[in-house]
DNA sequence: TTGACAGTCATACGTATGTATGATATCATA
DNA sequence: TATGATATCATACATACGTATGACTGTCAA
């Protein structure tokens, strides 16, 4: 990797982890630059704007995944263990990005016009587990209901499950970066998320 | 109510939806004024600061909703029951401060430290449903699991459906603002909370 | 060796920010 | 009416912000 480039991705991973802590306002271009070991004016020359750096971490956090969910909600295998894969996916996206649900939540409860990438994000993934959801429902797999709140109820879990870490670590004590606490997380989800969708 | 009190009350009022909106950094002190029909000095004579103002706003918004959980897990009814009336409580408690669920989330986002009344909230709230659920376990009722992690799965429903109200919007083109679809929101959290809990 | 270009740098500019200051207004009470 | 406290106001101040500018440095083809 070139110099250049080097700049450049160390620019977007410290913008990253600065939004997520920070949101993008908290965030200025002159402590990501300085986390970043870079100066003041590479974020004028690589991306214009400090709203188009922004834009570029979206892609970057929210870019990969829909294809992912994609590709899991159309194996040939029951809709309710589909479901469990987007989960796990969800959670394997998430271990590989810790800064991504901090910024959808952000972006999501944001009262100013939604990211062009979460909007898209959010209205490809959404049909598709709805999809499956309603898949489910016609085999008798899975309970009634409107796939789309059940879709989002699914979703609810793996993100607001990695906001509430830091609240668990204050309530229980608990280290909840700990790779045994994360794997339990996971696990607990995904039976939550099973035991909610589950006919009886 | 005298005019000072209005004041006080008109810019707590516009404090509140402002930081719901744009965020702690994102809202400006002089916008809230403007908002609030106050004068930029109100903020230093009533609060002093920034910070008091939005500490005031989290208490406010959040204060009363720890002592309705307790009085709705202590009633005299089946632990699933009570689960469903905290539930119902938190709707409730949103429904008449929407302005919750956006604060809250991005406090729990946040990496800086998490401000005193939220985790005194969630120090409370979260014990007291995880006590309802391990006593369901007990009687039965309730599925084995960790207690904390299921009381977590169970708050996140009501906020998170909550925040994604404006992706509801975008991706099935309903009015989330609507009143029936706010109730069919609370029933459909309320029916998925109960399956994801109930022993089988 | 030269010239062009991409990358990096220190620094400047205009604006928006939170807060402070001191003057003015309102009103109950003496 | 006079007085003191409370409330409101316009304005000032220092700082922090996003972005622009122009100079410097290295690299590599001609």
């Amino acid at each position: 990797m070139t110099a250049t480039g080097d700049a450049r991705s160390r620019l977007l991973a410290a913008a990253r982890t600065h939004f997520a802590r920070d949101g993008y306002d908290g965030a200025t271009v002159r402590t990501i630059c300085r986390r970043a070991r870079v100066n003041l004016s590479a974020v004028p020359y690589y991306f214009g704007t400090k709203q188009v750096l922004y834009a570029a971490v979206l892609n970057e956090l929210l870019g990969p995944i829909a294809a992912r969910i994609q590709f899991a909600t159309q194996a040939p295998r029951p809709p309710l263990d589909r479901v469990e894969t987007v989960v796990r996916e969800f959670f394997d996206h998430i271990r590989r990005n810790p800064d991504m649900p901090a910024i959808m939540v952000r972006e999501m409860a944001s009262g100013r016009e939604i990211a062009a990438p979460v909007k898209q994000m959010m209205g490809r993934v959404l049909p598709l587990l709805a999809g499956v959801i309603a898949e489910g429902q016609r085999d008798g797999s899975i309970r009634p209901g409107d796939p789309i709140l059940l879709a989002l109820s699914t979703m609810a879990q793996p993100v607001y499950l990695n906001i509430a870490r830091r609240a668990i670590a204050t309530v229980t004590g608990i280290d909840p970066n700990d790779e045994a606490t994360v794997a339990r997380i996971v696990e607990h989800v995904v039976t939550t998320v099973r035991a909610a969708l589950q006919a009886r």
